[in-house]
Order: structure tokens, then sequence, then C-alpha cells
DNA sequence: CGAGAAATTGAGTCTCTTCAAACCCCGTGG
DNA sequence: CCACGGGGTTTGAAGAGACTCAATTTCTCG
């Protein structure tokens, strides 16, 4: 099953016939190494992006020349389905790690959406999660510190298994440095640090090579106190068809 | 024009006959009282609601029991057309003044999606622009105190001005307290409260009554550091239709 | 094995918070 | 018409959390 239909079906339910229109819209394959950008803040692409794999982000660059890491994704996301609806983007889009990505040009995008209603409504969907998944980071206000990054490394976990990407005891395919880290969470990298450090002495994380591995998954939840319910996986509205 | 056309037409070109759709589509209007609910965390309301006067918010209670606000509204906006996308509502929608609103059941919403899919697109585009500006809200981090106050003031005022609901030279319909915007910016209200000093002994902001009013737009506009590109008025990507 | 990137640690500083009290505006009732 | 009361605003002071700076260690990869 291609990754983005793992996507899209963990969004809404989409038909057969559907699916199959959404592969087919999806360009050959390219490679984006670590570092670069996908797409580049304030351009106008013609086309939207699917993760295949790797983890980027979506980020501002801030007045005082910080970055400022507004979400990461994951394979299977549309980094740029943003780009669909507002012409201009205002963030960028970076590689993390190197990626394999694929393009669907706006066009198609505009024909899928007008001969299948309930893939606009899934797209839509898709980019309201984001929304919601924002109003969470913002919830970063009220909690302390270590809660704040405890929760950060519970999405993390929950949206790689959500697309079957996250193997129990092993290390999530997830390569960050702690730098991007402190960027998403807007908190200094030394403190980010020291955080980090407090909850690896917990036992609840580890870190194998660069990977992270959590440890006690039952106990970083409580620490973070994480309800996956924001992402809103298959929680259907009214379906449209 | 009804409030909500202005809204609609300030995000998309919207025919006539999708205008005439639209405005049908609304029940007659209700009153809500300062601090009351319009709609509740967790509901899942079977209609989304349009503001047609007054102030309100979206907010979240955290878990220290105090409320983080995620973003206002104005007359014009659909504040839970969020809802009509993700069936369960994960956050609240409160009047922060006397509102009046108004009503489309989703059903509605979906029959117009269906018929009209610009009209689609220009609800999507709505609930992107408010990921733009929580896009923007996050940005705090990376800024001083001052300049997100600044910020937070321009952005209440071109918001208003898009609609039509500021007068030059007038204070803003805009009533909130400073709880509300210590709320809204994620700092205490002793905070807030000196930064707004700040801005007043600047001569750049007053209050009037419990209004707010711009003296110098042009420094308020520098000191914040204000583009307002991010709120995307006007700046269509591929109609549809 | 060496070089550069990333992680770690310590110390000093400053912003923002919390606590607490006083003040002011405005509507209500005597 | 004025006293009263309550919500909202203003002010001061002390304390805590987070930041910056800077040095050191560890990791990773050619």
């Amino acid at each position: 099953m291609h990754i983005l239909l793992r996507k899209l079906t963990s969004l809404h339910d989409v038909s057969d016939e559907e699916q199959a229109a959404a592969v087919d819209a999806l360009e050959p394959p390219t490679q984006i190494s670590r570092g670069q950008d996908i797409v580049s803040e304030g351009s106008t692409p013609s086309y939207t992006t699917v993760m295949l794999s790797g983890t980027a982000c979506r980020y501002k660059i801030l007045p005082r020349g910080n970055r400022h890491i507004l979400t990461f994704q994951y394979p299977g996301d549309m980094t740029d389905l943003y780009s669909y609806v507002m012409k201009k983007l205002d963030h960028g889009v970076g590689a993390l790690s190197n990626c394999s990505v694929s393009h669907i040009p706006h066009a198609k995008v505009a024909a899928l959406c007008k001969k299948y209603p309930n893939l606009a409504y899934t797209f839509w969907r898709d980019t309201v999660v984001d929304t919601s998944i924002l109003h969470n980071w913002a919830l970063g206000e009220g909690r302390t510190t270590l809660e704040r990054v405890a929760h950060m490394l519970c999405e993390i976990f929950v949206r790689f298994e959500a697309v079957g990407l996250s193997e129990p005891g092993l290390p999530l395919p997830f390569t960050a440095t702690q730098q991007d880290l402190a960027d998403a969470l807007g908190l200094s990298l030394v403190h980010t640090n020291k955080t980090i450090a407090a909850l690896k002495s917990r036992k609840l994380i580890s870190r194998t090579g660069s990977r992270l591995q959590i440890l006690d998954w039952q106990q970083l939840k409580a620490v973070a106190n994480f309800d996956p319910a924001y992402l809103h996986f298959k929680d259907r509205a009214i379906p449209i068809r």
C-alpha cells in the first residue's frame, strides 16, 4: 500500500477509485538531501509535495535570524498542500534528513477535488489536522518544559505509528538534532538538552545512534499528559459522498 | 452587503449565485452574552456559526486551569467551520462581548460544497488562513514582548478593516480585557499591562472607554514589524471554477 | 585516525512570573 | 445625588525559569 494512501485512509474513508486516482496523480520520486529546502518561503509552487521517506519540517526564519519550526513532516505527509489553497507559501519546508519526495501538480489536485468531493474533503481535513497540531503546540504556554518536551516526543511517536513506521522496541526513523527540537519547541539548545537529559535519566527515552527510542511509553505519556485525540485519526465527520 | 459575504469575498472570488446560496443557508440570528460559550470544547456541533457582531475567541483550558486563547473572532468569521471537517471540536469558542451569531447546518455546508466547488475552496481557504495566523502567533518566540503586543494590536486592526469595521480616527469595536489579551499572548496579566502601558506612553495607542484606539498606525506597524501578508486577503490561488 | 558536527556542562544574567495591594471606573441602590 | 461594590487596571518587589556565553566531551563519518 502506497504511503500516501496510508496517510489518506488514516484521515478519512477513501474509496478504491479515489485511492487509485490519488496515486495516479503522483509524479516520479525526487531525492532531497539533508539541509536542503523542499520548498522555499515566499515561493508559489505549482505542485504539492508528498513525502515518501525521511523527516522534514515547515519553518520560518525569525527577525533575529533564528529558525522556528512550525511542524515536523513524516512520510505520507503532503507538505505543501497549503500552497494549493494559499498561492504564496508563508513558510519554507526543509529536509531534516535525506528525503525522497513526489509531486502532484496543483492542476491535478484541482481536478481531483472537482471530480471527487470526498477527496477534497480529505485534503481539507489534512490541512485542518495541521491546525489542530499547532493548537496543541501553542499550549506550550502553561506546561512545564519537561512536559512540553515529553509531549513533543509522544506526538512524534504516534504520528510515525499512524503510518506504520514505528516498530515496537526499535528506535524511530526520526533523525533530528537537538537544535531542531529546540527550534520546534521555541527553547534554547542548552535548555532543551538539559530537559532531554532529565527524560533520559528517568529511563523514559534513549538515543541509539542518532535515533530516538522510547523506553517507557506509559510513563512518557503520563509525564506529558498526552492525549492523541488532537491528531484526529479516523474520527470522521459527515461523509460527503 | 451581508457581513458573511464581505468575509468570503475578502478571501476569494465568489460568484453572485454562490453568494446568494451562502446567505440563503443562514438561519435566523441568535444572541449570546459576554462570558458565555458559543460552542464548547469537546462538543460535536451539527452546524457552523457565523459571527454577525461582537468579539469572540477560540480557547483551550490548560492543565493548570488557565485559559489559552488561540485566536480572536470578529464579525464575518465562521468560528467553527473547523467542526465541519473535524467532527469533534478540540477547543471552545467563547464570547468576549455580547455577540450576535447565525448558524449554517453542516448538511447545508456539505450541499454547498458539493454544488459549488469554488465555495468549498473558499471555505478551505478560510480554515487555512487560520493556520497562517497561528503560524504567526507561534512566532512570539523570537520577538520581544513589546513587539508581540504591538503585532497583535496590528492584526486586530487589520482584520477589522478587512470587513469594513474600522473607522479612521475612531476606536475599534474591540472589547477585550487585558486578561483576554494576556491569555492570547501567553503572557501574565501584569506583564501585558506593563507592555501596553509602554505603547501608550509612546503615544501609539490609547483606550477610550473600554475600546482600543490606534493613534499612530505607521509607528505601531514599525514597532511590530508587521506585514499583513499572512492574513492572505485576496491573493487568490488557482480558481477552481 | 582526524575533523567537524552534535551533545554536554557550568556560570552569570535578565526576562517574566507570582504575590500582594491600591486604585479607578461605572453601574446600582439607598 | 452620593455612597457602595465589583471588575478591571495599575504598581511594586521578590523569586524562578530560561537564555546566553563559553568551554569540553562525545559522536560520526570520511
